[in-house]
RNA sequence: UGGGCCGUCGCCAAGCGGUUAAGGCACCGGGUUUUGAUCCCGGCAUUCGGAGGUUCGAAUCCUCCCGGCCCAGCCA
C-alpha cells in the first residue's frame, strides 16, 4: 500500500479496470476535478484531486480541471486562480481547463429540447410554494399548478427568462419527473433559476443560470468523461444525473461513482466553516499554517509528495472514515526526513559559558547536513566560548530518565564536546539566566574516557548565531470533531500558534530562501515562511515535531 | 416513519465461495545510533456489527435484526 509501484486496489480502480477489460469506453479513461471557485481548496479536495488525476495517470487517461461556475455572486476569479495554483503545486497537470460556463449555450439548447419533449416546464410559484409542494421525507409532494403549461408557453416563458424580462424568483425551469418519488431530488428538480448578477466569465450575458444537477452531467458528457467521481452526498443525485442524460442526445453518458469524503481529526473540512474562521479572524487567512487548506499546508511546510502519499494511504471507500492526524504527520515526516538538511536552532535560549575556554575562542566544526545521506554535503558550524542551549535541555529537578544537562552533570553538545555544568547563575527571581560549564577537550569526535555520557543536546553559538523568529504550530482544535461542539470558538486550541521571538539559529540559516525546509535537530521540521521570512530577519514555521517516544 | 448508502484489529484498509484474514498508522518490546530522530528486527483480529440459513466449505451468497451516515437550496 505504501509502495507506489503497487498501489492497493480500491473499488473505483476495480471498476475502471473492469471497464477497460470489457472495452466499455473504448479503452478511454477520462476524469475531471470539478471545484466551484468559491473558496480555497482543502485537503479533502486533495483526496479528490489525487483520485481523479491519479486514476487518469495510472490508466493512460486524461483528467480535466473544470470550474463549476454556475452560481455567480459566490464565485470569483481570485478563487479560480488560487485553485489552479494549488492543483499544480500538488504536482498535477490537467488535460483541458474547462468551465461549466463554456456550456451555457449548449445547456440552454438542451433545456429547450427537454421542454419540447414535455420533460421540463416553467414554474411561476414562489420559492416558498415550491418548498411546500415538494412534500417531506415521508410524504409525497404535490404537482405545481403550472406543471401542465403548453410547450409553446414554456418555450416562450423560458426565452423571456433568458432575455431578462423577469425579476429573480419570478420563474424557474423545472424537470417534469415525479412529485411522489421517494427520492426528493426527483420531485421536479429546478433546472434553471433567474439570477441578475454579473458572472465572473460571462459578465451580464445571462440572466438565467443552470443548477448543478443539470449542469454537471451535461458538462461531463460534453467532455466525454468516462468516470465522474464525486462524494457520497451525491448518491441520491445519480438518478437525476442519469435521467437528464437519458432524455438528452448528449455525446456520451458518463458513469457517476461516489466515494466518502475525507474527515480528519482535530480539523474541519467544511468550506462554509473555513470561510467563517477567516472572516472572524480566528486565523490569519486562508493560508494560515494551521488551516487545512492546500495553501495553508503549503505555508506550514507540508509537501506535495507527503500529501499525495497521505491520499494514497487513506484509501478510497464508501465508509464514513475518520483519519487520525498521526497518519498525515507520518507522511510529512517520512518525506521531510529524507529531503531536509539538518541544522541547529535554539528556541528558548539559556546562555552557556564554557569557562575553560578563552573568551575569543572560535572553532570551526564541520557538520554533515544529513546523517544518512552524504550527498547533502557538509557545512561549517562555529563553536565559541559562549553558546545558547534550549531551556528544556537543562533541569535542576529532572524527571526520571532525564538525559540532558543537570547541575554537576555532563552532556554531549551535538557534533562538539562533552560539557559539565559547574555553576548555575540566577536572577533575583530565581530564574536561571546562565550556566557556567567546563568542557572535556578530548571528546571532539570521541567518546569520553572512563564514563558514559548518554545525553546529546543541540546548541548555537551565542556570538556567531543569528537571531530568528520561530512559530510553533499545533492542531487548530482541541477536540477530534470540532463540528460536534456547540461553537467552533469554544474548541479552538488557544495554543495552536506560539511565536518564539528570540530564537538563535546557526549562521548557515541566515541565507535560507522562503519555503526552504530544514530539520532543526531534536526539534522537528521547519520551513522558512513563504511570506515573512527575510534573510536579515529569518522567520521559520514548525511544520511538525520529530516523533517523540520519550514519555513526557 | 419515505428514499439512498455504510458496518473487517484503537484509526484507516485489502479481501469478491477454499488464504495461517494483506498492508499502513498507532501501540508494545529488542538492536544500531554523537538527533530520546532515522534505520533494523519482533509482537499486535481462531475472527470479519449480531442472529439464523444455504454450502463439503462463508468476511465473501440469502433472511431478519442492530448501529451509523446522507437527502425536503431558486447552493455545489
Amino acid at each position: 500500500m505504501n509502495n507506489p509501484e503497487n498501489p492497493s486496489n480500491n473499488f473505483i480502480r476495480n471498476i475502471v479496470e473492469d471497464d477497460l477489460a470489457s472495452g466499455k469506453n473504448g479503452q478511454r479513461v477520462v476524469t475531471r476535478f470539478p471545484p466551484e471557485p468559491n473558496g480555497y481548496l482543502h485537503i479533502g479536495h486533495a483526496k479528490s484531486i489525487c483520485l481523479n488525476f491519479g486514476i487518469a495517470a495510472q490508466y493512460n487517461g486524461t483528467c480535466n480541471l473544470r470550474f463549476d461556475d454556475t452560481n455567480p455572486g459566490k464565485e470569483s476569479d481570485e478563487y479560480a486562480q488560487a485553485i489552479k495554483e494549488d492543483v499544480q503545486w500538488l504536482g498535477f497537470e490537467w488535460n483541458e481547463l474547462k468551465h461549466a460556463s463554456d456550456y451555457f449555450d449548449e445547456l440552454y439548447d438542451y433545456a429547450r429540447e427537454l421542454i419540447k419533449k414535455g420533460k421540463a416546464y416553467v414554474d411561476s410559484s414562489s420559492a416558498e410554494e415550491v418548498r411546500e409542494m415538494r412534500g417531506t421525507l415521508t410524504e409525497p409532494g404535490i404537482e405545481s399548478p403550472h406543471r401542465n403549461r403548453s410547450v409553446e408557453q414554456n418555450l416562450d416563458l423560458f426565452e423571456r427568462m433568458k432575455n431578462g424580462e423577469f425579476e429573480e424568483g419570478a420563474h424557474i425551469l423545472r424537470a417534469k419527473i415525479d412529485m411522489a418519488s421517494g427520492n426528493i431530488n426527483m420531485r421536479d428538480p429546478t433546472l434553471y433559476r433567474i439570477r441578475k448578477v454579473t458572472h465572473m466569465r460571462t459578465g451580464d450575458d445571462w440572466s438565467i443560470y443552470p443548477m448543478y444537477d443539470y449542469t454537471h452531467c451535461v458538462s461531463d458528457a460534453m467532455e466525454n468523461i468516462t468516470h465522474s467521481l464525486c462524494t457520497l452526498e451525491f448518491e441520491d443525485h445519480r438518478p437525476l444525473y442519469d435521467w437528464v442524460l437519458d432524455e438528452l442526445q448528449t455525446p456520451a453518458h458518463p458513469q457517476q461513482i461516489e466515494f466518502a469524503r475525507l474527515s480528519l481529526e482535530y480539523t474541519m473540512l467544511s468550506k462554509r466553516q473555513l470561510i467563517k474562521l477567516v472572516e472572524e479572524k480566528q486565523v490569519s487567512g486562508w493560508d494560515d499554517p494551521r488551516m487545512p487548506t492546500i495553501t495553508g499546508m503549503r505555508r506550514r511546510g507540508y509537501t506535495p509528495a507527503a500529501l499525495r502519499d497521505f491520499c494514497e494511504r487513506i484509501g478510497i471507500t464508501k465508509n464514513d472514515a475518520w483519519i487520525e492526524m498521526a497518519v498525515l504527520e507520518t507522511c510529512i515526516r517520512d518525506d521531510l526526513n529524507e529531503k531536509s538538511p539538518r541544522r541547529m536552532a535554539v528556541l528558548d535560549p539559556i546562555k552557556v559559558v564554557i569557562t575553560d575556554l578563552p573568551e575569543d575562542h572560535n572553532e570551526t566544526l564541520s557538520f554533515a547536513n544529513h546523517p544518512q545521506n552524504e550527498s547533502f554535503g557538509r557545512r561549517p558550524v562555529a563553536f565559541t566560548q559562549q553558546i545558547m542551549i534550549d531551556r528544556d535541555d537543562f533541569s535542576e529537578d529532572p524527571p526520571p530518565k532525564y538525559q540532558r544537562l543537570v547541575p554537576g552533570g555532563e552532556v554531549r553538545l551535538r557534533g562538539s564536546y562533552v560539557i559539565k555544568c559547574e555553576e548555575v547563575i540566577k536572577d533575583e527571581q530565581g530564574n536561571v539566566i546562565e550556566l557556567r560549564c567546563s568542557h572535556d577537550a578530548n571528546t571532539l569526535g570521541k567518546k569520553p574516557e572512563g564514563r558514559k555520557v548518554k545525553g546529546v543536546i543541540h546548541w548555537v553559538s551565542a556570538t556567531e548565531g543569528v537571531k530568528a523568529e520561530v512559530r510553533l504550530y499545533d492542531r487548530l482544535f482541541t477536540i477530534a470533531n470540532p463540528l460536534s461542539a456547540d461553537s467552533l470558538e469554544s474548541v479552538i486550541n488557544k495554543d495552536s500558534c506560539i511565536t518564539m521571538s528570540s530564537c538563535f539559529v546557526e549562521a548557515a540559516l541566515a541565507d535560507a530562501q522562503p519555503e526552504e525546509q530544514f530539520q532543526f535537530e531534536r526539534l522537528g521540521y521547519f520551513v522558512a515562511d513563504r511570506r515573512d521570512h527575510k534573510s536579515g530577519a529569518p522567520v521559520f514555521n514548525r511544520t511538525v515535531t520529530l516523533r517523540d517516544t520519550w514519555a513526557k
